[in-house]
DNA sequence: AGACTACCGAAACGTTTGTCCCATTAATGG
DNA sequence: CCATTAATGGGACAAACGTTTCGGTAGTCT
């Protein structure tokens, strides 16, 4: 939100700015790693990173706004949606990517922190938020693709797809806190694909003929013939 | 973890203490839909409670420990499953009240202050495991009425299915941070459904004979010909 | 009713956290 | 190479936080 990586008009991107971002994001991604997000201070993040408290106060503002920043910065390191000719082999990569994000010590740190921090903090909600919208945009188009494939019902809504195999492993990360393992992710993965082939994500109204709607009250159900 | 509801031995659990602790939750509750958790303190809590800070300190030892106990005391609360003759009936009922639970003012505020203790807790962890896993068993018993009834395929594992129910609500609560609706709510149990219909949630391996084991890399698939 | 004692509460205390001031450093532009 | 000035860094400062002490209040038991 502020000007932690490049600011605007006359000032100076140069050298030394540039350094000490780095080293304080550093700096705060071992902290993470090693303390949490409750248990890192500007402080300690400050001497960890061999700059002035002054510093990171003036353009953190805080430890939200470090986690923030540092999250924007793995956004801009986001990599495209895989490929690897078939949905389920995608949607695997998906998942196993999610599952990293979580589990993996540096990464898995620096998620949990940022999902932490949001709860707290408007800034580090926004970046979360940023980032996942824009992650689920990426990968849906797989999804697309194996609609077009003819893999999936015509209709799929490819971001739903997605959200629907990340959920159930931030859920158990975030809200039972059980370990979320690689099986959890292939049976996400299973799960996903078979509502998803059985039409369950078809988007309910296209509404083009606003007579007697059709509540579909019952369960929603594909319809292949529909012309997109 | 401590003492708060009930203490061991030749304690007194009398009028005083028991009032104390009432008004210390309330006004715990109070802060949180005000405040939120990160804008929580003892201090504060103390003061509307009409209490000593050195008491709530003593008793609970921290934020933490306040949310920690006002989950305990909603987990005392918790009701029994739906059982509304029909599967999907019951799943809606469990969606809704999970939306409930999300939404709603106060006990919205409270669940994601317990949910953002959790990620710097572990006693406020530990409480928060302790309500969706029992919850999750008491209205697993419902996806396993609906097997019994042949509604679902045998073998289906009724834990996950309330899981798949719940997670994609927390996810777009907690990772997203976008609202959350009545039609998510609605949706998330017909996706669900068309899962457990098509026999995804049924246990990949049983798993009695450890012969040349039936590596299921496809997808998962039901045989309501086992017998349970 | 009276003694016992578990529990509570007000205030003083040391520690941690965040802010401010101002001298110093080092990019930038000529 | 030098002047300019954005940005940094150390240290002093105020506020918030959590802890400790000790006197007071009110359940409990006989």
């Amino acid at each position: 939100m502020d000007q932690p990586s490049r600011s605007a008009g006359t000032v100076r991107p140069g050298g030394r700015t540039a350094r000490v971002r780095a080293a304080v994001l550093e700096a705060t991604q071992d902290e993470l790693v090693e303390r949490g997000f409750h248990g890192l201070t500007m402080d300690q993040v400050a001497a960890r990173a061999g700059v002035g408290k002054t510093t990171v106060y003036r353009r953190w503002g805080g430890t939200p706004g470090l986690v923030a920043d540092l999250m924007n910065e793995l956004a801009n390191q986001s990599s495209p949606h895989a490929d690897t000719g078939g949905i389920e082999g995608d949607l695997l990569a998906n998942a196993q990517s999610v599952l990293d994000a979580i589990t993996d010590g540096r990464l898995g740190a620096t998620f949990q922190a940022v999902i932490a921090a949001a709860t707290a903090d408007e800034q580090a909600a926004a970046a979360l938020r940023t980032f996942y919208l824009r992650r689920i945009e990426e990968w849906a188009k797989a999804v697309d693709l194996a609609v077009e494939r003819g893999e999936l019902p015509r209709g799929t809504d490819g971001g739903e797809v997605i959200r629907a195999i990340s959920a159930p492993l931030y859920y158990r990360l975030v809200v039972t806190r059980e370990p979320v393992t690689r099986e959890d992710a292939e049976r996400s993965v299973a799960r996903a694909l078979a509502a998803a082939r059985a039409g369950a994500f078809v988007a309910a109204e296209p509404a083009p003929a606003p007579r007697a709607r059709p509540r579909a009250h019952k369960a929603v159900r594909a319809h292949p013939e529909r012309q997109g």
